[in-house]
DNA sequence: CTGAAAGCGCTTACAG
DNA sequence: CTGAAAGCGCTTACAG
């Protein structure tokens, strides 16, 4: 290419410094708004810099400084809306603290969490939001981060044990007593045959969710038939599939707590192909509150784990580790809320 | 802190050499598996690497050799499953590619955008990968991230004229033929009075796919009345408080397209409000197949755009332009596909 | 208030 | 095959 383009060579200090007859230190020193420098000098020194289309490079001042500017955010799918509405409210409060998100998915692979965590650590993050991939450890996620990176683990626990000196703050949804919260509404609605359906019990969440809806049954009195546990992916296609199983064995239940709204919605759909109308034969609630729970027939009663709000505020805990490195660690139980919707009615009373 | 932790000072490549007794300049060739390292050499200097717990600086070693490992992403919403879908995409094929991918949202605002890519810039990332805010112009744009760093448009045009010098390539869908692969369906399943419905018209996409829609009713020699073009925000709320606008005048269309998925699904819940069954009194077709188009009731007809494969494409363009910064520039158009299920019924045979 | 000099952690010709 | 030296773009004591 012989014509002249504005793609020139990028535009340094020296540049800048030659530009206007100052040293490179003065220009620094306007860059970082320093008191120091003369009015007039510093006036000069922007021109410069507008003129010329000076852009900071950031990667060198922090080499210097040995300080970050990034974070780094591992998720398992961002195609889940949970995670990707979890990863915008992240996203969010990192921006607004000056912070720019390194972003990895694992596709709920260890051995991917592992080498996405090889790749971010190279470039330095002052932390890690991890949302670990189920099965992996914290001796592989210790491996590949070193001690000498923050972590923040979300939603759930590495399997094993982290030595004493990592100590990694946590934030996780409050699961056990949002399950609960449902069976007791639904209890309240006069619900006595409830069964709870959906996930895998090797999930630390699902084996949490469970908990809560023993709690409020035996807190009732209520007693449990072997047909009202029934487990399959947490996904809207297996949940179709499984429903049959519910209604095996007699006594059928009047009312399902379903692990998560997706396996809600596959129980509508499997509800609806056995001539069962959900929210009206037979009531359901989710977990989660994602967007097509307000929106589906019936509307689902669900627990609001308000995933935007949730990366806002991990990010805040990282954030405030970074300041105090020597704080004790932190393990936070957010709390979910009972939206209570059309899903959910009295029991059919015959 | 006086207890001893693992939390020591980082590790650098004047650690690794003087540990085993070599230069940086061997360590660094070992690092960067270079053939001219004696074997034995080599395997002491990976030893050390391991005992010592090394970790790359890849921020420095970008410095020293004027390269760049990340991409920027840049997107309005993440809470949006077609965008979201889109990331992991991108994510997928950049981390294949060895690139990490920096993350910005700008929630649809022109001034955010501009913050967004102005803080993003002096990361240094080797391209930018932009879905538009709506409003944003070419040369807002040109200014916050200048002429140096290639970036691909997708989704939007960007508002004005780029210089000649800036040739950004760019991914778009087939909108236009979208929507007509839509109408000429709903016309083949015998509908004559169809309407458009949902989207604003200073939306390029919106303009796009109405075009569509005309193309094939003009094409079938089939008349529009005015009340069959209304326009609303492309969400279901909005969607659903617009129905009854299609049904204003005589006569009320028989079928609707649709700007997208979420506006059919507020159509749905419009026309449920009004008595209308959708998939039997009034069909309808979607844009973008979302999750939910295969899982509502009736299931939607509607046009899938792949966002992970668009992701996946948009990833690729960037990195092959990085390849040949002077190759031409490159408009791509994916094309989208029908797929037809149950919401596209024939009319009524009243 | 401004400048000369050293250094962050790496890479890369260039000698030997 | 290995080492000494310069340099990427910035910042920061330290003189003046």
């Amino acid at each position: 290419m012989d014509r002249a383009t504005p793609i020139r060579r990028k535009i340094t200090l020296v540049d800048i410094a030659a530009g206007c007859g100052v040293s490179r230190a003065t220009v620094s020193l306007v860059l970082r708004n320093s008191p120091l420098v003369n009015k007039r000098t510093r006036a000069r020194v922007e021109e410069e810099l507008r003129k010329q289309g000076y852009v900071y490079n950031r990667a060198a001042a922090n080499l210097r400084r040995q300080t970050s500017s990034s974070i780094a955010l591992v998720l398992n799918d961002l195609a889940n809306p949970f995670f990707a509405e979890f990863a915008a409210g992240v996203d969010e409060a990192l921006a607004a603290a000056g912070f720019v998100t390194l972003l990895g998915c694992t596709s709920e692979s260890p051995q991917r969490e592992q080498a996405v965590l090889e790749s971010l650590i190279e470039h330095g993050p002052a932390g890690i939001i991890l949302s670990p991939a189920e099965g992996s450890s914290a001796a592989q996620v210790l491996a590949a981060v070193g001690a000498r990176t923050p972590v923040l683990l979300f939603n759930r626990e590495l399997g094993g044990d982290l030595p004493e000196y990592a100590h990694w703050d946590s934030l996780a949804l409050d699961n056990r007593h949002g399950a609960q919260l449902a069976t007791e509404h639904l209890i309240a609605q006069g619900h006595r045959r409830i069964a709870f359906f959906g996930g895998h019990k090797d999930s630390s969440s699902c084996r949490q969710r469970h908990a809560g809806y023993v709690d409020a049954l035996q807190a009732a009195k209520l007693s449990m038939a072997p047909s009202w546990r029934v487990e399959c992916a947490p996904t809207r296609v297996d949940a179709a599939a499984a429903t049959a199983s519910l209604f095996a064995a007699e006594p059928a239940p009047t009312a399902v707590v379903c692990y998560n709204d997706a396996v809600a919605m596959g129980l509508m759909l499997g509800l609806n192909r056995r001539g069962l109308r959900p929210g009206h034969d037979v009531a359901l609630t989710g977990f989660d509150d994602i967007a097509e729970a307000a929106l589906c027939m019936p509307a689902l009663t669900t627990l609001t784990a308000m995933p935007r709000a949730r990366g806002r505020q991990a990010a805040d805990m990282l954030l405030q580790r970074l300041r105090e490195p020597g704080a004790e660690t932190r393990r936070t139980i957010a709390s979910v809320q009972l939206v209570t919707r059309a899903s959910s009615c009295p029991p059919p009373s015959i």
